[in-house]
DNA sequence: GCCTGACTGGCACTGAGTGTCAAGCAGGCA
DNA sequence: TGCCTGCTTGACACTCAGTGCCAGTCAGGC
């Protein structure tokens, strides 16, 4: 089973990377919001209802990986000792999916697209709210509260203000054309919102 | 002149009551998603195409006019002196747009309401990075940097923090039944960003 | 009485997203 | 070899959000 799975799986995983790499040469000449699912799937050589049998929305497709780097995060921050404290352990749990990036001129491309089209921009703060809720458990318990104490703001407060940090410094890196090091802004974001009085 | 704005004003905001009191009914009733702009329209006695020249969406039903909102958080930022700590500045300056709640039993609905259906909430979103953008000025002032210096991340950083402080004491508020003080669920989830280690 | 300006409704259109159904294309099995 | 089964695909029709355009209407000003 593990084989034919395997099969499926391979055509599958194929089709996606034809109609990602399709639709973000469309995204980059035309821009997001001026590209039509229909132009997607004619030039993919698909029909517009099997697009959405990979895609469930257009903002998927640039999108799509940020879920499955939510379980990434979420892992990094469980392999960090409990012992680190809260915000060390969140720079470093944030910092898996920062080794990642491929080559830093389409990064900066789809980023720049991202803070540029406001549907692209939520849909990316929604996928963030989701690596929230993966995180939130793991920091209450680095805090010390109990499992199923959800009276206490302060853990979805601190993985929420880390992750607008990160955001922040993204944008920064994102205006300034990539010049920069992200670790860096993210870092002196950080500091900021600790030591501000 | 300005009696005879005064007048249009007073029906375009009679009407504008009128759709928001008639719209919320059925949102409360038969959820937001299930609920068309027809049904909305026709029970309003209004046509549709009436309606989105009062509303531009659905969404802006219950999220009301981002744009004025976001310029009240900013004036409310900018009349604190200067020499108050951005911390503190923030609190007062998020604190005016809490005031204008109205009774907690319509507050908690609609609270519930936009933390349940994802396009109320990736809209709410939206505001808020509205609301940072016209706060990050002021911030940045504050902070002792160049109006022209863009090359820091702290202000929108802070700025960013306090308003995910404020959303996740919201959130819990929400899933709490509105027990407790929105207030000092903000104040405890900023202090735990600020001490964390 | 006319003219102007704003609101309104109706119509047609695009574009996203969904449900349904028949056709095609594997592999499994006798 | 031929049939059966399960999954994918394309095609069609549909709902709903949102926009552009045009004509009717109703106010106040001249």
């Amino acid at each position: 089973m593990s084989t034919e799975s395997s099969l499926w799986q391979r055509s599958r995983q194929a089709a996606y990377a034809e109609i990602t790499v399709v639709a973000m040469r469309l995204f980059l000449e035309h821009g997001f919001e001026q590209t039509t699912i229909d132009q997607i799937a004619s030039t993919a050589g698909i029909s517009r209802r099997s697009f959405f049998r990979y895609f469930g929305t257009k903002e998927d497709i640039v999108l799509g990986d940020l879920a499955s780097q939510g379980v990434l995060v979420r892992d990094a921050l469980e392999a960090v000792p409990l012992s680190v404290g809260p915000w060390e352990a969140l720079r470093e749990a944030l910092g898996a999916v920062d080794a990642l990036e491929g080559e830093p001129g389409a990064t900066l491309a789809i980023a720049r697209m991202m803070y540029e089209t406001p549907s692209l921009r939520a849909r990316s703060i929604e996928k963030h709210l989701h690596w929230q809720a993966l995180l939130v458990p793991n920091m209450r318990m680095r805090l010390g509260l109990a499992p199923d104490d959800v009276t206490d703001p302060a853990p979805a407060a601190l993985v929420a203000s880390a992750i607008a940090c990160l955001d922040a410094a993204g944008e920064l890196w994102t205006r300034s054309g990539g010049a920069g090091d992200l670790a860096a802004l993210y870092d002196r974001a950080v500091a900021s919102v600790r030591t501000a009085s």
